[in-house]
DNA sequence: TGTGCCGGGGT
DNA sequence: ACCCCGGCACA
């Protein structure tokens, strides 16, 4: 099945809506019928509902099709919230054309004004002509919407993500996309939306694409969870991409929390194809790199067709984020209790092309996981009871609050289980002294007291002497009765 | 001052 | 290894 035979038979489209607003799903028939008078046929694929009736993130997509019905494989970014924006062609086209869409012919345009109360409704106003790209913008976020000039020209990965809803549609029932308040991103929304994205798309085994579906390498980005605030936390979430593709952190972009914005950002273009990692600074590069590399093409060709396009993505880094995300990965860093402040802070949305492709590309099983769990792990042989050691366990979501509450102390990842029994009482007093996160000196030097200043604080919990008494010494805990640490009740 | 426990010695 | 204890630090 081509690709408009997919849209023609089973796709549910609905336009990612406001608060209270009814559905819209049906509207993909007229979009594809008003796109089909343009000789294009858009299709605006809104996340929400496409399995399991998750409550997943909201994300919208545009499918570009040719009048002969072939997908157009040029990046496409902005689609028209009245869904009625063919803008195939590149970015200037695009652009140029972003003043001249055309009012929202939307069935479901009365319904969609109804459920606005008070406020002006954003399909009276500014949506109305107004175009939203899909990096997830929302009419109910702001009705001004910003369209970043560098990522109007878009990525296919939007596309991707479109004809991997629409294939998910395809092979299931087609549920009927209802509008949902956006106003905040809960975790659940977020972690749904991850799964129902790599779901919808590991599940398209039909090969309805236009190009090979069997690369692993067709890049697949939703566009994440719609933000509250669009204008912060846009260009911290690419830069961040990068910084967590690097330490292999997963889906961490359900925080809302709005982001101080930077602007010592820089425009990069990574490499999608499996396991090529070229970053590169400039599209023209990157497309050559794409060709010639990959593709198999002359890298000095001008009819190229833009498949490019698919392999690569853009991202803008923001310098500042990047060295200091950096700078806690350095090799200092283990003492530090507190995770990376990128992983602390997930971008309220991202492209998420870097992460979903890496997910798909890796499953974790851990992203499936709750949001993360503790592992209190105490060390159980006498005379050498120690603090419990917390660790986290890296999951899918991992929330500030976490990691700033729960963790403790965290060795070394290169420090195997065994290496964390101390093996003598002073060092093992050290991990609870530097569980302090605002002691940045290294560890334990020569220098210290030798008899005095590494003692272990005492405890504070009552003790074999305190519990049974002197009298009832033979319970004691053999430790205690060799008046050593009290091994039986640890702090 | 009582308690926890380190360091050391004895067996 | 097991057992014991002097002595120090801490509450």
């Amino acid at each position: 099945m081509n690709s408009e035979g997919l849209l023609n038979t089973s796709l549910a489209v609905g336009v990612s809506g406001c608060r209270g607003a009814p559905t819209l799903a049906g509207s993909c028939g007229r979009h594809m019928e008003d796109g089909k008078a343009n000789g294009k046929i858009v299709a605006t694929v809104d996340s929400h509902k496409i399995h399991n009736n998750l409550p997943t993130g909201r994300f919208l997509c545009t499918v570009l099709l040719d009048s002969d019905g072939a997908v157009r494989k040029q990046r496409n970014e902005a689609i028209a919230f009245t869904g009625t924006a063919l803008l195939p062609d590149r970015r200037e086209k695009r652009l140029s054309a972003f003043n001249k869409v055309q009012p929202c012919e939307m069935e479901d345009r009365s319904s969609a004004d109804s459920r606005s109360t008070g406020d002006q409704s954003p399909w009276d106003t500014e949506v109305k002509g107004q175009l939203l790209t899909g990096r997830g913008l929302h009419p109910c976020a702001s009705s001004h919407i910003p369209v970043p000039s560098h990522r109007a020209a878009g990525h296919a990965d939007r596309e991707v993500m479109a004809a991997a809803a629409l294939t998910s549609l395809s092979s299931s029932s087609a549920p009927a996309f209802t509008l949902h308040p956006q106003n905040t991103v809960p975790e659940a929304t977020s972690r749904g939306w991850k799964e129902t994205l790599s779901t919808s798309y590991s599940s398209s085994t039909s090969g309805n694409w236009s190009w090979d579906a069997s690369d692993q390498s067709v890049p697949c980005t939703p566009s994440p969870p719609l933000p509250t605030n669009t204008s912060k936390g846009f260009l911290l979430s690419q830069a961040e991409d990068i910084t967590e593709e690097t330490e292999n952190t997963h889906f961490l972009f359900e925080d809302p929390i709005p982001r101080k914005r930077r602007n010592s950002t820089k425009v990069m273009f990574k490499c999608l194809w499996k396991n090529c990692d070229t970053v590169l600074s400039s599209s023209s590069g990157i497309q050559r790199h794409v060709r010639t590399l990959h593709l198999g093409r002359n890298g000095d060709s001008d009819d190229s067709d833009g498949e490019e396009d698919f392999y690569y993505s853009e991202m803008e880094v923001n310098v500042d984020t990047l060295s200091e995300g950096l700078s806690c990965l350095s090799p200092t860093s283990p003492t530090t209790p507190t995770a990376p402040p990128i992983s602390q802070t997930p971008p309220p949305f991202r492209p998420a092309l870097i992460s979903l492709w890496a997910d798909l590309r890796c499953a974790s099983p851990l992203s499936q996981s709750a949001p993360s769990t503790l592992c209190h792990i105490r060390t159980d042989h006498a005379y050498q009871a120690t603090a419990p050691v917390s660790i986290r366990t890296v999951g899918s979501v991992c929330r500030p609050s976490d990691a700033e509450v729960s963790l403790s102390w965290q060795p070394p990842p290169t420090v195997p289980p065994a290496q964390i029994r101390m093996v003598n009482a002073s060092e093992k007093r050290q991990p609870i002294q530097n569980s302090c996160s605002t002691k940045p000196h290294p560890p334990a030097t020569p220098t210290l007291k030798p008899s005095t200043g590494n003692r272990k604080p005492r405890g504070e919990g009552k003790k074999c002497r305190k519990v049974y008494g002197m009298e009832k010494r033979e319970l004691w805990c053999t430790a205690c009765r060799w008046k050593k640490a009290c091994q039986r009740f640890t702090d």
